[in-house]
DNA sequence: ACCTGAACACCGTTCAAGT
DNA sequence: ACCTGAACACCGTTCAAGT
């Protein structure tokens, strides 16, 4: 209650007409831009200004600024996916999670205020950590903590939904660094060696 | 360059006139109510209304939201530096460092947005981690991982800079649950296990 | 079916005019 | 020395009117 205020209906939908769908790329085009230069709380009025809409125009394609933001991010986030399946199937479990929780914070630096944006959107109402949206991602990253857990390289303690929680956290924490890489992997480092099970050092 | 936008000059003085005095007690007051109602980021138009003075008279005690944010803060950083100076004499070295880091969550957590607050304005130019007004936890918390690190129950590895941002991402990270006390527990939890020396579990 | 752009409500911040 | 409140610039969001 409170939380839905967003509408599941034409939410991504490719437009028929022709100036619909140009209008729609176009958006996601200079959201981009715009994210990259002002992060995802880039001024709404602008990115449709620079794409040379009116702002009911944005409003129509993208009821929110989230759904503008999962636009913009569509591919990357299947990358990570895929990337984590693959990393699935290989031999060392305790590696494998931890390049792709690297990937992970890796995505949710691409643009700055995307972890906070993501994490607001995640915290649906009850327990569930992750929105619609980046489910997939929740599940990649079950699938790799489970499997570290069943070959006894990871403790069994860590909850899925708080290792990626504290993913989205390191990523927050490292965005305004001027070295925000190097920032973001000694935070990660201090996280895994918790998740490490044998002892640290 | 560009991050020194505030003026260090007249910035918490007590006013010498009777009802500028009165007004700035009564600004910080309505703050406090304000920011607990909507966290750190509430109106500061409001506050001032709230407080029965304009919105110019609000600027002239407070240059900048911060600056109201510290007001609001003053007593409570002092009693978590107290607390950590206290623990300093502790025996149980690993005990008292996650007493006093549950304690900083615990105030990072007081307010909705405070813990963004502190982090975006202690990103100093450079290397520096924490702003002047938060100097003194920096240094006590220093000192609880410098003496945990001389009795060898912390890693070595483990910055102290590094630590407390990630205090303040996992207190960024609960703000909003539900349950955020109890989540900020599980997130420190996890922090703990990687800073404890001789194996997790 | 989709777009336009004015309109509305709500911000933070400054500053001339007052006392 | 301090306060007031209008003024400015900039937001997000809605919606009647167009094509």
């Amino acid at each position: 209650m409170g939380v839905a205020d967003r509408e599941a209906g034409s939410r991504g939908a490719r437009p028929r007409r022709a100036d619909a769908r140009r209008n729609r790329e176009r958006l996601v085009e200079q959201a981009k831009v715009a994210f990259a230069e002002f992060g995802v709380e880039a001024s709404l009025d602008e990115i449709a200004r620079r794409a040379g809409v009116a702002s009911g125009t944005l409003y129509r394609h993208f009821p929110s600024r989230l759904d503008l933001v999962e636009a913009v991010l569509a591919e990357q986030i299947g990358e990570l996916v895929e990337l984590g399946r693959g990393l699935l199937a290989d031999e060392d479990e305790f590696g494998a999670l931890v390049t792709w929780l690297r990937a992970a914070v890796a995505h949710a630096l691409s643009y700055r205020g995307l972890a906070a944006a993501v994490m607001n959107s995640a915290l649906g109402r009850g327990e569930e950590l992750v929105a619609g949206w980046h489910a997939e991602i929740f599940d990649v990253g079950g699938a790799l903590l489970a499997r570290g857990r069943a070959s006894g390289v990871i403790v069994s303690g860590a909850d899925d939904a708080d290792v990626l929680r504290m993913v989205g956290a390191i990523a927050w924490a490292a965005q305004d660094a001027p070295d925000r890489s190097a920032q973001a992997d000694r935070l990660l480092g201090l996280l895994v060696d918790g998740l490490r099970r044998g002892g640290s050092q």
